[in-house]
DNA sequence: CGTCGACTTGAGTTAACTCAAATCATGTGG
DNA sequence: CCACATGATTTGAGTTAACTCAAGTCGACG
């Protein structure tokens, strides 16, 4: 529970210099959250950014009628609020944790001082920010280009690149909460599974267990193509 | 068209230091397309980035029937494909000139070594990037939560906001590309544009141009209220 | 003035929505 | 260990926004 090593073995700061590691330690803070706590809201001031240790949050927007879409789920080890530390201002939507969640907090102006002194640590910045980029960008083409089952495969073949390609998943939410990740409802989701599970392409499990039989099939769903209806 | 000068005129750029603006000129070099070029493909291996000098490209994904969602429209003075330097590999969407477009263009391995060299340029790069990820975190609430009318207004407004908050809006594409950047058809754009005039919201001009008549409204429906079919 | 692409309008269809009811899981106290 | 309470999920029925496809109109430009 020393920080200064728990720190180091963030891939962030791998290459950190020596000389900063010191520095590192003494500006961040452990910041601890309850199972669904709000961590921030949207437009909220921002002081800085988290590095989840434990647990699990949800950053999500809401419609004028309270509606989510969640815009990712992030668990231990990954940073989160930094959009805000270096465009300006306020946070650009809500960070809710999900479970029992324990954090370090980085202040914004200490960090980008660190930054100026270790390049590398940008660079590492910006690879974490260059995925999220890309993957705003492939759910970006989900909602607009393709309909709720094609999406659906689309997650489910993700959630099982996640866990390293296992055919059984465990999921770690609901299936309301997956819903507002697919931008969906609850009822439009249980119908898909229903049908996906009808065509036999996945099995449905107790305790949200869902086990991939037709690795083929899904891959062609989630690449657009319809594959119900046919006949 | 001095390079040298040139370059520092790009705000990336304002903060390199002076021992190192030789090798920015060094390592940058020009590449110019023509109206409806292709300048790279998703899934293309990548090379570097590129900043507009002049013109206009547009980034965008394909479905698997060949329907377009653009995700961003970029225009002098703003780099494109920088995602795929910092990730590795590959590009995540594609990228097509509307005009006559000339950039500089940034091998990556060049350029990585020099931001090692220029935290402050690779602060500004993170920048870059986190208004971004902003951008298209309120693409996709708008796509999930919000019905067409209610992104068109949301689009309208922020066209005028990137023209200094003119009520005279010209718009410098087409009807039918700008119903692929709200994710639509073009006849529902058109028709959700007929329902705004019929209210009095908007008026239609010839040559491209939007005249915004209330704001007030536009904003209301932008944030997700509907305002139509009431009586 | 004619032609071509851009835009609008019409008619019919459908995926997904809403709201409500029924069912299933899970955990708790008796 | 069972019965019930609570929340999660599924199913049903009706509605609607937006889609497709097609035809018609407008407008810019040679």
């Amino acid at each position: 529970m020393d920080p200064a090593t728990d720190l180091l073995s963030f891939p962030l700061f791998h290459s950190i210099k020596k000389e900063n590691q010191a520095e590192l330690t003494d500006i961040c803070s452990r910041r601890n959250y309850k199972r669904h706590e709000m961590i921030y809201a949207e437009g909220d001031e921002c002081d800085g950014f988290h590095i989840i240790i434990s647990g699990k949050i949800k950053i999500y927007k809401l419609s004028i009628e309270g509606k989510e879409q969640i815009l990712q789920i992030f668990k231990e080890g990954e940073p989160f609020g930094e959009v805000a530390v270096f465009d300006g201002k306020r946070f650009p939507a809500y960070a809710e944790s999900l479970t029992e969640t324990h954090t370090y907090f980085f202040p914004a102006d200490d960090f980008i001082s660190l930054l100026l002194k270790n390049p590398a640590i940008a660079l590492n910045m910006l690879s974490v920010m260059s995925i999220r980029l890309k993957r705003y960008k492939s759910l970006i083409e989900d909602l607009a280009l393709k309909e709720v089952p094609n999406r659906l495969a689309a997650h489910l073949l993700y959630l099982s690149d996640m866990s390293g390609g296992t055919d059984m998943l465990t999921l770690d939410i609901s299936k309301g909460q997956m819903a507002n990740i697919l931008g969906t409802m609850q009822s439009t989701l249980s119908r898909a599974l229903g049908k996906m599970k009808a065509h036999g392409y996945v099995e449905l499990h107790p305790q949200k267990r869902i086990l991939l039989k037709n690795r083929e099939a899904l891959e062609k769903l989630a690449s657009g193509q319809k594959l119900f209806d046919s006949p």
